[in-house]
DNA sequence: TATGAATGAGCTTTCATTCAT
DNA sequence: CATGAATGAAAGCTCATTCAT
């Protein structure tokens, strides 16, 4: 947006800290936790994190970009370097597994009002796990009648789920191998 | 003192329409919704909500509780009349139409602290899910390897997407098939 | 005020049951106790606190009355049957002694705002104290300089000071002594 | 983590203006006083006093230090400077007459609950008043046979005395003249 | 009369946000 | 830019008082 100049290095420094500090402390006290102990987490005073993120709900969504950059980077190494019979698998546990975050951070956001930025990530997201799907289905990994939006409804939920209800890691696995299982040709 | 004689009228007739107006209110803008809204929704004062809640998560339990009680009888109509070969997925699906309501309610408990009573209520609402999986195991109707805890974990999982995402009627029912057919014998 | 008609027998029990129990609550919890307690405490219900007493301040004047009576009758005892020598020391001391309650309770009046009823009960009270304490000196027993006001408010002193402070009987006691040998004439 | 640089300006006049204010605010009204009215006498927001003070006990403890700190710098002036045969009454009737905002306050922390940090101040304070004391009776200033806590204890009775009652100025004259006449030698 | 549910002003406390330093 | 003190709008909860039962 603002051309500007480029961000002076403790700026960007502190910006980083701050996301980092934010990820923690509301994956741990959930988003009612307060800015004020986030810019203790990270070291700055709470002026510092009202200037990088105008708002409480900038610094939520900021995290959520993050984490999905993140996952969208996992895809893409999978797309480019993972076994097409497997890749669309592992992903899918890939993304439970770390749900932990990301389902916090999700589930609180639903609290903050709906759609924080669906945009243009979302998409890449999307498109990235269409693309491992396929591969798959073409591979003959998966039912070919079932359709991605349906796979990315369970994966919600399972990834809610996973969190959410605090599973231990035994259940999460035979959970997601279950699902799993159902996307498998008979 | 007195052996608590029978609620009177008004009140009785008071706690169930703030009991309603907690529902919906919660079900609308989260578990942080201010407890004045509910006032305000039941058509009472601030004061009758703490006389017959004394604390917010006391109310956030009754809910619960409310909520419980009708799934358990639910499952119980089933076990009784229902046809064990559909009953146990007839609930299931029942169980995940109506979680609009327990979904919000059971995420926000989440952050109200873990485990608000777990208690006898959940034993038996868990117990009814089993005996409706029992029933349609022995049909032939659901695999054999599949362990009820895992059946659960779904289900919770199911529920939560389901409201947290904010799915189309039509890719509910379309995911909730997906699972239920991953439960079917090959 | 109204002559209307003698109070009903349950009413003048239920009078006395609750001056008994808000004596206790506001002596254990001070005057910020709740006329609820009261209430509860009493084993009647708050409305009928607030029907014999309209306002909280007028529970507590009430209490202030009652316990003035009580001192006033054992002046007048000790009046008619004690000896001139001793009787006046012996009612300072029991007045500390039995300040516990009233302490409390003057104290807390304080916070109630200046002022509740000082009335006859008051002169009464001063009249009685000084017929003892005139007795005492005609006996020999009180130094002839003294004036009433001061010791009046040498007792007030030293009864506040008994209960405020939390005193050990033996060290209320080695006080009240050393405070009435400075009354004694030399 | 900063090594706590000292306060701002304007945070250390705001605090000594809530301090103050707090202590006109308690005195006149009690400790019920809200604490939203001293904030009001302060000239600042409700949160400003909650800043500095984080809880209202907090903000009644500080009245007290500051208090028994101006008590304690009084004697130690008078032990450096005084005469020993009048220092130790000078201060006896010194700290009656500034009994108005002491007594108030002492009071009203009773009511908090008891003991709010009993700690080394007034460990100080019993020490310089013993000091005293002791120097006076070494001067013959005072009766050898009185022991100090009956003294502290006579102190206190008339320290509450005087601002409970509302003594006149003469009358609380006359009345410490009568108390400490009784702890000089005959 | 007694009951106890309802009222609602008011209290302490928290926290996102602003702005002087 | 960073700091952290100040702000003030809620929020949860209490309690004296009223009034329908």
């Amino acid at each position: 947006m603002t051309p500007s100049r480029p961000m002076r290095a403790d700026a960007r420094r502190n910006r980083a800290r701050i996301l980092a500090a934010a990820e923690e402390v509301f994956a741990e006290h959930g988003a009612s936790a307060s800015t004020e102990e986030v810019a203790a987490r990270a070291g700055v005073a709470i002026g510092t994190v009202f200037r990088h993120f105008p708002a409480k709900r900038d610094l939520l969504a900021a995290i959520m970009k993050d984490l999905r950059r993140r996952l969208i980077d996992k895809a893409e190494a999978l797309i480019a370097n993972g076994d097409p019979k497997t890749a669309f698998f592992d992903y899918f546990t890939y993304l439970v597994e770390s749900s932990a975050k990301i389902g916090t951070v999700v589930n609180l956001l639903a609290e903050e009002g709906p759609s924080i930025e669906p945009g243009e990530q979302i998409m890449a997201l999307t498109h990235a796990f269409g693309t491992l799907m396929d591969a798959a289905r073409e591979a003959g990994a998966v039912r070919p009648d079932v359709r991605p939006d349906e796979v990315i409804a369970l994966l919600t939920a399972t990834t809610h789920g996973a969190m959410a209800a605090g599973w231990s890691d035994d259940l999460r696995r035979r959970t997601v191998n279950l699902v799993l299982d159902g996307l498998r040709p008979h």
